[in-house]
DNA sequence: ACTTTTTTTTAGACTTGACTAAAAATTAAA
DNA sequence: TTTAATTTTTAGTCAAGTCTAAAAAAAAGT
């Protein structure tokens, strides 16, 4: 059993551990909690002691297999949980993260497995970040902003980057949400406009917008 | 802003009020919460210096109105829950109870009545209790067995008793569940057996069953 | 009314997870 | 390579919430 302190260590560590490639420093897990390095010693050794991390002094700690697969089952559960906010009580994408950090710590894999199952297994988040499986595996596809697509490219809508109310009421008009399938039927290189093709409308969209939205490429 | 240890020394200090209808004892929180009563003591009186209830040494304590709608919010949140994890999620009435244990300290008002909204605003939770509005009150009509029903009685299913597994597929087989209304046809004194119309349908029930069904009438 | 028993409180200690201040190791600069 | 700056760890403290043991108050028994 894990204390929801240690639980929120081994999802930071997991986070920075992406951020780096590698080793992650006693300060930049302190910077990224707003905690102070001492606190982290500390904690960092309990980890160790409990091999959910491999840790030598000064020079930093890396997540062990076990420790990996915890991080990646509590941010599991966050992103379900961002998922069921959005999708179920229509909450906006840029109101659910306090509301999932509390979420993440509940304990229980039921209700974990049913919760996948009532939200029809999403594999991203409304933010578009990948949901890891029950065994802690990433789908490592790539997402990348539709401004970056070409002519002709084809994609499905993972998330945005910008989340103002404007913004995401524009998304509604237009009927793209996640899981929307795209195609760009055009691409102005002066501006970086493009036409782009949703269901059965076609319509223009401005750089601004191409630049703030998600795109799952296969 | 509260710990879970206080929401949960709050919530059952309610409970235990109705139950004494009255000062509750230190024993007795600390029995029914599993602790020691010098643990008690010193969590009563740190709750006593938030105003949350009023205590005088060796007297015993009680709520005050903010103690009381404060504990009634958390035993909202709890039952809210079960509603959402047996509606939504399908689990049976009797698995609930440790996941809303945790569900009922996650904080967001807003959380709450939207959950609240997309149960569409449930008066009782899975085991028949009642579900205090945002202010902290309780309907208090009176919850009754089946078997305390006369002949022409009319009321509405809102909880069971037992909770086995077959009890439970018993009710499912015959499309009883939360809600569920419900017409005592006849009553047999002999056996305490009943015939009672659900829907268009009519069946024959034992003492047994309808002594593990909670009914509300109006 | 005066013991005895039960209940409740106090005092002191422990654990978790944080902190500050100071020491030690590492890295960068001269 | 020796000093200076930075990073990290250690040592000691603190608050929350628990515990045990002992003291104090209340209730019960004779």
């Amino acid at each position: 059993m894990f204390t929801l302190a240690e639980e929120n260590y081994l999802k930071n560590i997991y986070h920075l551990e992406h951020e780096f490639q590698g080793e992650v420093s006693t300060n930049a897990i302190a910077e990224r909690m707003e905690t102070k390095p001492s606190s982290v010693t500390d904690m960092v050794q309990k980890l160790a002691e409990k091999e959910m991390l491999s840790y030598k002094k000064y020079k930093g700690t890396l997540l062990t297999p076990s420790g990996r697969k915890k991080a990646a089952n509590v941010i599991r559960k966050h992103r379900l949980w961002e998922v069921f906010l959005v999708e179920k009580l229509k909450f906006q994408w840029d109101e659910v993260h306090d509301i999932a950090e509390q979420l993440e710590h509940i304990q229980s894999d039921k209700l974990i497995t049913r919760l996948d199952k009532f939200l029809d297994s999403p594999d991203f988040d409304p933010h578009g970040d990948p949901i890891p499986d029950k065994h802690g595996n990433v789908k490592s596809t790539e997402k990348r902003l539709l401004s970056e697509m070409e002519k002709n490219g084809r994609g499905v809508c993972v998330g945005v980057k910008e989340t103002t109310k404007e913004f995401l009421q524009y998304l509604d008009k237009r009927k793209i949400s996640i899981g929307t399938k795209l195609k760009v039927l055009g691409k102005e290189f002066f501006d970086g406009s493009m036409v782009i093709q949703v269901g059965n409308d076609q319509f223009f969209i401005s750089k601004k917008i191409a630049e703030n939205l998600y795109i799952q490429t296969n």
